[in-house]
DNA sequence: ATTACTATCTCACGAGTAC
DNA sequence: TGTACTCGTGAGATAGTAA
């Protein structure tokens, strides 16, 4: 944590855009409040704050008083700028769901075993998925709302068909990994019968049987995401 | 000017070094506190100010909570961010002198009309100056140090050399532009029985003459610098 | 015009504590 | 355990003013 007053970050920034770091820069109090929106006693104190802490040197010829910025100041004000430079760098490289196998794998069999989505699936994720998908209760409004934000993200898009009876709408996949163990995909469909708390898994393999896990077990799933820059 | 409350700026960062600006992450305000070098109590209401703010949004399921900083919150971060980017960025272009010019330009003739020198100067700079120093007494304190500041940025050398009778100092050059009109290089010298306060300037021609100054009156010398990364 | 002192006010923070 | 209230203290701000 840098030593540097919170309240004084502005008033060094200011100082640093009129120029004060190399060379020494005419300022007054009163036009200095202006620039940071405080009166002139502040940035009096200000100054005398930052003077006093080795942030900056202050040179008076009769009236006038120059301001430069020391090499302390300098670095005072970097420490500041890395920590909020990398703060505002971090984004996530994934996004992590947990919650409760629940039944499912009867209805999901069928669609995934259906032609239409059975030759994308090889396709695109280069294996066709077990017959059959692993549904997941959510655990809290946290992962639901993770959800909402995965979707934002690009997906591999397994697109809707037609066939004689009916209409089957897109699947959105997302390769993650459940239980740090098993290879799966999450997929939003476009049209589901469950509600938001509910997410989808297909695999290769049988997911239940590869994790040793059975209704009611706890799961979480790990789907790597690109930062989004 | 940023709305974001300066206080606010850290807690906002640590928000964002926690990942909470994609997903929804758990946080105590305890543990916040501690981050943040502040009490549960600050952590606790600056969270509740940066949510009525619009900055971060909260999501509670029974106990516990969790945050994410929205795009306002993102924008606000992203404004404090550029303005420290930009006035660290700051670095000079030039350094400004002003100040008065006084009598100078006989003594100042012996030695640019010496061969050693006269020859550096015309195959370094590009033109043998006018046999003469314009003498400037600079103005202010302010301007003695950015001679000093001068002082340390690279310049065109002028070897120093000996004849049978004695020998004579470096000489740096620093290409200048006087009053915005007329080409000159200011001089820093080895050895000099001026004061701090006095610099000297030497051109291609007659200074005095191109800009119609004599003595008393006043000139400002602007010399451009490569600036310090 | 300046800078910076004193007095006053506001509000940020921490202590204690209810829930 | 949590969050967030009230309240007291003091830092940080402004107003007025001296130099």
């Amino acid at each position: 944590m840098p030593e540097l007053k919170v309240q004084h970050i502005l008033t060094l920034a200011e100082l640093f855009a009129k120029g004060a770091r190399y060379n020494f820069i005419p300022i007054t109090t009163s036009s200095l409040g202006k620039s940071i929106c405080k009166s002139q006693q502040a940035a009096s104190k200000h100054l005398l704050e930052l003077e006093s802490a080795g942030c900056i040197e202050r040179l008076r010829s009769g009236q006038k008083v120059s301001v430069r910025i020391t090499t302390k100041g300098h670095t005072e004000m970097s420490k500041i700028f890395s920590v909020l430079k990398s703060s505002l760098a971090t984004s996530p490289s994934f996004i992590e769901f947990k919650g409760t196998i629940i039944s499912g794998m009867g209805e999901g069999a069928y669609y995934m075993s259906l032609k239409g989505y059975a030759k994308q699936f090889k396709a695109k994720l280069g294996y066709a998925p077990f017959p059959g998908t692993l549904n997941v209760k959510l655990k809290d409004k946290e992962f639901i709302e993770a959800k909402r934000a995965l979707d934002a993200y690009p997906a591999i898009m397994i697109n809707g068909f037609s066939d004689d009876k009916r209409t089957y709408g897109w699947v959105k996949c997302y390769p993650a990994r459940a239980n740090n163990l098993v290879d799966t995909a999450l997929i939003l469909l476009e049209r589901t019968h469950h509600d938001d708390s509910i997410i989808e898994l297909i695999s290769k393999d049988n997911i239940k049987k590869a994790t040793r896990l059975s209704t009611g077990s706890q799961i979480s799933i790990h789907v790597p995401v690109k930062p989004i820059s």
